[in-house]
DNA sequence: AGCGGATAGTTTGATATAAAACGAATGCGC
DNA sequence: GCGCATTCGTTTTATATCAAACTATCCGCT
């Protein structure tokens, strides 16, 4: 009747499943991310959202979220919140009523620039802890999984 | 003034991210697992907390929670609702009354029977993308980053 | 025109998760 | 024994997330 201590616990197969680790290595990865971020008095969804915002001026709510790979109905209330903290420009498009056109406001554009400096010294890190030359190679297969699982 | 479409977005760096990519992965892993699993009648998070029950019989939630890369307190509903739905056995040590130890119950272990298949075939989905012969390598530098980033 | 299907974004309802505060129990150091 | 820091699990509070239903709008077809 083995009492078992958190040191010993026995993850079996578990330990080479690939669905595991990767959520144990994102989960990992996020939470370092989120202390660097944490002094921006960011929260670490944010940072792609603006990226992608102040990469693709006018891009619609829509676009976003699958570039983002969530759904767009988690969107909203991030904008809105953006929006209000004037971060975030949001403008109906002429053409077409329904879309809107997402901008950054030069405040965003600053706070983008923040969590960018984290943003670059953590993936600095697990670029050294996987080694550079592994980098480009892990990377592949990470954007095959994400584009090519069934 | 250009329109952005979902196939023209603008990924910069982000491309080249481990951060970014990991989680992309990660979330499209997860979902292909949650559509196998999904016919269990049984979430995604699920399997790997009656595997570790499993494989570790009289684990504390606490040791399970750290295993498993997710808060203590995350796990008191999903214990609850798996206790009460007779999968898992929750008990007071004697030594310590602090402290629970987990078992599984007969219908535990054949429900994580039913998730093990799906996550075997989800596996193999992974690992045939991945390329047998990468699978070692990748899934060494992902325990690497759960391990030692900071 | 006008109908019907498709699309953009929001709302609603359910689940998952973390962090902090908490109560109970433990055990170390004296 | 006693006191105090620690640990275990729960509760509370705040986010984040998805899926499905909904509204408004658009567009193709007749």
């Amino acid at each position: 009747m083995p009492s078992v201590a958190a040191e010993e616990v026995d993850f079996g197969v578990l330990e080479n499943w690939v669905g595991f680790q990767l959520r144990m290595a994102q989960s990992a990865s996020f939470q370092a991310f989120a202390r660097l971020s944490h002094q921006s008095g960011m929260r670490p969804g944010r940072f792609a959202t603006l990226y992608l915002i102040g990469r693709n001026p006018g891009i619609s709510q829509t676009a976003l979220s699958r570039a983002n790979g969530k759904d767009k109905s988690s969107l909203t209330p991030v904008l809105n919140d953006l929006v209000r903290r004037g971060f975030v420009h949001r403008a109906r498009t002429r053409n077409d009523r329904r879309t809107y056109r997402l901008t950054l406001t030069p405040d965003g554009r600053k706070l983008l620039d923040q969590l960018n400096r984290c943003a670059q010294r953590h993936d600095r890190n697990l670029d050294r802890l996987i080694g550079r030359r592994d980098v480009p190679r892990f990377l592949e297969i990470l954007r095959k999984i994400a584009t090519e699982i069934a």
